[in-house]
DNA sequence: TTGTACGCGTTATCAG
DNA sequence: CTGATAACGCGTACAA
């Protein structure tokens, strides 16, 4: 019945060196690419590490070097369709690269739990940290808590002090407020995300900048919290005052919602109102009407930040990426006046 | 500028057992709740402990016992909402019990592909498995591996081989299809997920099952992708034969894209065709018409997996949770004939 | 270029 | 009940 259960005893570094004739500490030193080793001195043992399926002990290796092969993610988002695309797209390059990821999730935002994480990472022994950290707080926590090694920041305000790498929140939501612009609106609303979010202060920033450079003036925005709920809610508030034409709700959850908001108020999307989002999530171009949004690059995202990552760890030179640049999807949801 | 990056040198056990003034064998047998121990002795030991700030490094005691903290989740899905959700709240609740989580995506499942992941998260000494393998091939293969560790396959089939769990989909379908049957529809067409895919067998099942019993005839399930792009292009073919009054689509991703094809073939939902979904993700409320569709604790879901693992890690009793009762959410989109 | 000795922090085994 | 002592698998320092 369990005869496949129990486990054949694992090769060692040992074995390898048996096989190939050599001390294990040869061994260690084809493993660790050590400059002075004879290539046929090395070809032998690589062959000897083929044929036993030989694969280093990472639990070993860690206790003797007090680092290990793991990169953390530190996640305080709940499950948002951007930085759950990004945790997949880390896992992958970082598996790509040898390395395995561990994943810890904040409960909430306050300084014990960031740092009851950050600890926890720590204990794990990971070489290096990626934190998707939207919100202020724990961004400067974060920077606050010296953690001992490398660290790179997703999702955050770019240019901060070099850790950090984010798409052009404010580039793309200036982008979508001149869409909104040329199509002839004037009076243009902000919905925008949570207070404490860097994302949503970008993003709010880019929709100011571009009112201003219209010479616009703009309505004080209102304070959303990424959902689609939200968006509901404030659309059926929004019914009530009538004195814009189109809205752009910092996420498209929120326009959604907001969209959904005045359909049950009579309003008709973008008759009335034009409506604009932000983030292309899948859904966005099969709601009705289909949502002009602003799409952003998940994936590489997540990419360039084990690449820089890594680089820190290893002690090369870090890549210095561009900003990613976000891309205008039009759609039905935005009209001409 | 580096003050606060030099790394104080963590306390050991030795530390630990000079201070309290006994060996460190003690302080491990304190460490690791041993019967034999006076109880004055582990206070001392806990007191040390406490001063000291000590924590048990795990590479050393996973290097010792080949076993560590982990346990590792094993992952064949894309982003979709409920795996998603899944794993958030698996890591929570290993989180609570001391055990920190990897992740390991599956880019493609073929069983080198398959195979090569477990043998990574063999290799990090993980000490249980959960896989969320939604196609039938992974599940086989993990069954098939004798992994070595205990794993709980989530999503899948239940009671296959009791170490599966999953909401019960049979159920949640044929809830929905019921619900429609009810509303008077006869001709009702099921828009399935992929063939491999084993909650699309169960959702599809749900379905045959329901017409079944209420003697009407069925159409052969065409099979989608999950994907709402998919659902709009089906809804454009489907727009062409009008042989039925409503659609039963495997996922609420299709079931949107879905409606917007018909929208766009000039079909009106609900009026001239019912649509009804599956998952309830958080659009599925505020998209045009909202969407009936049946709801899933996947978070539950998550938690329990966990339970069941550390259960057999630990190898207590088992818990035996009933299957998670899928909830029908009755909205727009669906309609008396 | 290669090998030997030692230590990393913990648990297991066997005395006492 | 407690303490030596020996592993665990690997990397580092030093010797050859």
């Amino acid at each position: 019945m369990a005869e496949s259960s129990e486990r054949a005893r694992v090769p060692s570094i040992r074995d390898v060196a048996r096989l190939a004739g050599v001390s294990h500490q040869t061994v260690s030193r084809v493993l660790n690419d050590h400059p002075s080793i004879r290539p046929e001195t090395k070809s032998r043992v690589l062959d000897a590490i083929s044929v036993l399926d030989y694969r280093p002990n990472r639990a070993a290796r860690a206790l003797v070097t007090s680092r290990t092969t793991n990169i953390g993610i530190l996640s305080a988002t709940v499950g948002e369709f951007g930085p759950t695309a990004s945790i997949a797209s880390i896992e992958d390059a970082a598996r790509a690269e040898g390395y395995s990821v561990t994943t810890v999730n904040l409960p909430e935002t306050t300084p014990e739990a960031i740092g009851e994480a950050i600890r926890q990472l720590a204990r794990e022994q990971v070489s290096g940290i990626v934190a998707l950290a939207p919100q202020v707080r724990v961004f400067n926590v974060l920077r606050g808590m010296a953690i001992g090694v490398p660290y790179v920041s997703l999702q955050t305000a770019s240019g901060s002090d070099g850790v950090t790498h984010s798409a052009d929140q404010l580039t793309g939501a200036r982008l979508v407020t001149q869409h909104l612009i040329a199509l002839g609106h004037t009076e243009i609303l902000h919905l925008a995300g949570p207070q404490d979010w860097i994302e949503a202060e970008s993003r709010m920033r880019g929709y100011l900048d571009a009112m201003r450079d219209a010479d616009l003036t703009t309505f004080p925005p209102i304070r959303g919290d990424w959902t689609a709920d939200f968006g509901y809610f404030a659309g059926g508030e929004l019914a009530r005052r009538r004195d814009f034409t189109a809205v752009f709700a910092a996420n498209d959850l929120m326009a959604i919602g907001l969209m959904h908001g005045f359909r049950d108020a009579g309003i008709d999307v973008p008759r009335d109102v034009s409506v604009v989002g932000f983030d292309d999530i899948p859904v966005a171009a099969h709601v009705c009407p289909t949502l002009t949004t602003v799409h952003q690059d998940f994936t590489e995202l997540g990419r360039r930040a084990v690449a820089i990552l890594l680089a820190e760890i290893r002690g090369e030179q870090v890549p210095v990426f561009g900003a990613l640049d976000p891309i205008l999807r039009t759609r039905e949801s935005s009209s001409s006046r």
